[in-house]
DNA sequence: CTTCTTGTTACTGA
DNA sequence: ATCAGTAACAAGAA
């Protein structure tokens, strides 16, 4: 369940394997995860080969994230967005050149994950001048879209109504404040929406919402200053600490180097309803909004 | 066997 | 129109 602190926390360990990489070959083992928007067209040829002929033979320049998009940027400006949703892995093999390379010099031995790579779920292969990018997505759920540049990845209204970045400069109280009260119903039904700020999934928004003792049930036109000002902090707090921890997996999120991200023995609520609160030992409550899972303390939220 | 899981979109009904 | 709620997507774990 990649929300925002696995995508950066992916993203910043995908970064030293890839930047400057040059981009081989492209195998697609299941084409309905690709596609190639706004480019021009070319009616007799599959998206498949498209998609392949786009990338082949460029370098990769650098990696962003957009909520929870990563996107890859090409030497000549050309962009892939690739979107983990709920299963989706990128790992990175070095080629065993590299990896003897790292050894004597002291590196990580490479995890077991990467070594049965390909595996049954690995549906697209990078092969890259320096080792091979493996994007594995058991329920393929995720999508990898090819885009000649931003331009056309914005026409593409797929960034259209997403809200603030939690980690830039515009995430002021301000900004935040604003768009909570344009939004309508519970605080964990707007979260999810990410139309107030982004990145927040049904692991974090469950744990903002307790940081900043708030029920997820609270109607956001019922929030008072105080409180918004907690949600802000918690947001602050939260986020960042999860990132250094490389994020939280549950399931099949794993890191660029295929070993695990650790935030999720720091989860307070959680997948806990039904337990013990952490803090007062009042029962979780378990419930369900907008149909996810959620869970909070009677006690310790209000 | 059934039920539950999740990010996002598409659909449904008010 | 707008909005809220939910089915759907797919595969695996319990």
């Amino acid at each position: 369940m990649p929300e925002l602190p696995e995508v950066e926390s992916l993203r910043r360990s995908l970064l030293p394997f890839i930047q400057e990489a040059k981009i081989v070959s492209v195998e697609v083992l299941l084409p309905k995860l690709v596609s190639s928007k706004g480019t021009t067209r070319k009616a007799d040829l599959p998206k498949v080969t498209i998609f392949q002929k786009s990338l082949v033979n460029q370098q990769i320049i650098d990696i962003q994230r957009r909520a929870k998009n990563l996107i890859l940027i090409l030497e000549n400006g050309s962009l892939v967005l690739i979107h983990l949703k709920m299963t989706g892995q990128l790992v990175f093999k070095p080629k065993l050149e590299e990896v003897s390379a790292k050894l004597v010099s002291g590196g990580h031995p490479i995890e077991l994950s990467q070594s049965t790579l390909p595996n049954k779920h690995t549906y697209v292969i990078f092969e890259l001048d320096r080792g091979t990018l493996f994007y594995n997505d058991i329920r393929q759920f995720g999508y990898l879209l090819f885009y000649p540049d931003f331009k056309a990845l914005e026409a593409d209204k797929h960034f259209e109504n997403l809200g603030l970045e939690p980690l830039e400069k515009d995430f002021t109280i301000e900004n935040f404040t604003s768009r909570l009260k344009k939004a309508s119903g519970n605080l964990k039904k707007v979260f999810l929406e990410q139309t107030v700020v982004v990145g927040l999934g049904n692991i974090y928004s469950d744990e903002v919402c307790f940081a900043a003792k708030i029920k997820p049930t609270h109607l956001v036109k019922d929030l008072k200053p105080g409180e918004i000002s907690a949600l802000y902090e918690a947001i602050l707090d939260i986020l960042p600490k999860a990132i250094k921890l490389g994020g939280s997996s549950i399931a099949n999120y794993l890191l660029a180097d295929g070993s695990r991200g650790n935030y999720a023995r720091e989860h307070k609520v959680y997948n806990r309803g039904g337990q013990p609160c952490l803090v007062c030992g009042t029962i979780l409550t378990k419930t369900t909004i907008t149909g996810r899972t959620t869970a909070y303390c009677e006690h310790c939220q209000k």
